[in-house]
Formats: C-alpha cells, structure tokens, sequence
DNA sequence: AAGATAAGTAAGTGCTTACTTACTTTCATA
DNA sequence: TATGAAAGTAAGTAAGCACTTACTTATCTT
C-alpha cells in the first residue's frame, strides 16, 4: 500500500517536461542567482533526476538562455505599444502614458519571477540582460522618443530632449514595480492601486513637460 | 636577482590587512553576488592565502556581514537632507529637488559597487537590504514628504498625494543611476551629465506638480 | 506483438568549494 | 637579543559542483 501511489508513473513528453524545468528553473534563478543556483536543486524542484535536466539542455548556460527565448516567445515582450495602438493615433498623451503605465505594472505584477531574473542578470552580467536590453528597452525608448518628438512638433509638449522624459516616466514606472517588488512588499511606505498610480504618474509628467 | 623584490615582506597590521580584505571583496561580491564570489578569489585579490582570510573573518557569511557594517559605520548612510539644509529653510523648490538629485547621483557614481551589493542583497532577501531600506529609505520619504506637504499648504504645490510625488522623483532618479551603472554604462540610450539630468528631472517634477 | 525511439535514471567523473591543521616568519618589547 | 604573540602559509579535507556513462523503462508505430 502506498508503494502504488509512489509508483504512478510520473514520465513527460518531451517538450511539456522541458517547459516544466525551464518554469522551476526561472523560479530558482529568479530567487537565487544563476551562481547560487545548483543544476541538483533544479532537477528536484522538477521531480527528475540530474541527468534527466542534461538530457534536455545541454549545461547549465543553455538552459539559463533557453529562459530568455522561453519567455520571449511564450508571454513575450511583445511590443508595448500595441495596447495603446488607438490613443497613439489619437494623440491621446494620457491615455498614451496611463497606458503605458498600467501595461507595464500588470506586466511587472504577474512576471516578478523574470523581473527578478532579468536584475540578476544585469548584475551578473550576464547576456541575457544585454539581450533583453537591445530587443526590448532601446526599441521602447526610440518609440516613445520619437511619440513625444512628433508632439513637440505639433506645440503639446515643450522642448525637451525626447529620451530625458522617457527617461523620466519609465524611472517612475520601475521604481514603482520594484519598491512593491524588492523592497516594500507589504506597501507599507506606499499603498496604491495600479489604476492611481498610474494616473498619478502620468499626470504628473504631462503637466511638467506641456507647453 | 629579482628574487630579492619577490621577498620584500608584504606583512600587514591585523587591522590593515583586515580593512584590505573586507575592501576587495566587496568588489568582488558587488560584481559576482555571494555565491558567485569564492573565497579562493578573494585572497588571490587580496594577495594572501585562503588561510589568511580565515584567520581574519570565522567564515563566508560573517565576511560578507562585516562589509555591511564597515559600509555603515565608514560612509554610513547620513541623512541625505544636511547637503540641501539652506534650500529646504528658504523653500527653494528647484533648489531642493536639484540639490537632491545631484547629492544622489554624486554618492551613487562614487559608490557603484555598494548600490550593486545593495541590489544583490535585496534580490538574495538579506538583512542589509531592510536595514538600508528601514535607516534610509523610508527616512527619506517621511521627510521628503513632509517638506511637500508644507509646500501644498503653502500653496505652492497641487494636492497629491506627497508619498506618490517622492515616489516618482525618486524613480527618476534611480532608475537613472542604475541605468548608466548596469544597462547603459556607455551611456548610448542617453548621453547627460549630472547636473543636466538633476535640472531636467526637477524642472518636470516641479512644473508636474505645481499650482 | 516486435522493434524502434524517446524518457528517464543510478552511479559515477574530475574538479572546485569552504574551511582546517600544523607549521614558519615577522616584529615589538622586556 | 631573546621571546612570545601575532601574521602568514603549504598542504591538506570532506562535501558539493556541473556534467557523463551505461543502462532501464515506457510509449508509439507498423
């Protein structure tokens, strides 16, 4: 008795095994490091032997890169401005910086597990920040420029230089993550819903950049 | 020959060599994290045997605890405000938050290697990222806020919620130093000096939030 | 039902880790 | 100038590391 349940057979097939480990492995990065990360903790945390974890990538580097185009693909950074494709075009700035803002705050709420991970990584040094950095944070930074340039040039916004305020916003906006991620879980220092923080935010900025 | 340069005695004071230690592996610990730090690299950059290290710190974790207290107690996190005392009493508004940010961004290109041991300890959950975040953190918006919420008094600023303003100056701030200290270190996103990025930062904030 | 293929593992490999032991060298002071 | 304490080390040790080998099971195909 008992031995039946122990011995249910736990076997995967390949590809939904290989998502499992890259899960548990994200976990385990995104709380300890890729150094303070062992390839033993990881093949238990997934319920499979070690050698079952090498069968699916190749070492260890593999498998922490595999992380990356895991999530690129699956959740994706896909192009934040897509959810705000109609107040671009209406050149509607708050609804254009709310947005933005409440975009990312439920990005950031649901992936703290990868934003923890891609800090790790930009300490460590490791590619996958440099990576995520070049496809994700320059490509939003020319968008959003160039957004608040073609406003300028219609009279709404003075003449600042475009990356400063992008700098300015998206500062407010991962401060704000990562105070409720890192440092102020329980918010004790600042209790706000997405919805204000984000209409604070944006308001403050647009009334300190309009002309 | 040569042998006689190879001998010059390198034999330290215990305090010296202890301070020497606890300096270099602070660097190491700031690029690497703990567990990507090993003790073996640590007296190897220090120039004494792994033995030596032993004989001054009982093990790994007490190491890495004494920097926090030598950080503590040598720069020490002081009140952030004594540099901005006369701007505070005169209500200069730009002064204050100009004065602010440059003061930050002074200590955080000073102290590159203690705000990316800060950042490693709050992603590792340790004790120095509560002590910081308690000492220091919240410190600064209590008084931040306080001085925000004579100027609404004053009239001087809209009714906001303080905490809300102090987060995202702060933000801009931040995220500022840790992009020219982990993501753009080249500064190819965004080329600004100091006292450039403090005035533009402060002249949004303020016209963000003025009457 | 047989054979091929893929999932999975027990038991290693050589190397690195944090830490120790047993010893030598330096140097201030009596 | 002899001595004792402190600075320093060479050469370990056991445990842990990433990774491999040689093998066993399960499942799908024909």
């Amino acid at each position: 008795m008992g031995k039946s349940f122990e011995n249910v057979t736990t076997r995967m097939a390949g590809d939904e095994r290989r998502k499992q480990i890259l899960q548990v492995a994200m976990e385990l990065f995104s709380k300890n490091g890729f150094a303070g990360t062992t390839t033993k903790k990881i093949a238990q945390s997934a319920g499979v032997s070690e050698a079952t974890v090498f069968k699916h990538f190749a070492n260890k580097d593999a498998l922490y890169a595999d992380i990356l185009d895991y999530k690129a693909c699956s959740h994706g950074f896909d192009n934040p401005f897509s959810e705000i494709a109609e107040e671009l075009k209406a050149k509607d700035d708050f609804g254009v910086f709310n947005g933005m803002a409440l975009n990312a705050f439920k990005n950031h709420r649901e992936d703290q597990n990868f934003m923890r991970l891609l800090l790790h990584s930009a300490l460590e040094g490791h590619e996958l920040s440099r990576m995520f950095f070049e496809s994700f944070v320059a490509v939003m930074y020319d968008f959003l420029g160039s957004y608040i340039k073609q406003r300028q040039k219609d009279g709404a916004f003075r003449e600042i230089e475009p990356k400063i305020i992008v700098r300015s916003f998206v500062g407010m906006i991962i401060h704000h993550s990562l105070s409720n991620i890192l440092w102020d879980r329980e918010q004790k220092i600042l209790k706000i819903t997405d919805e204000d923080a984000a209409k604070e935010f944006a308001t403050i900025l647009l009334n300190g950049i309009k002309k």
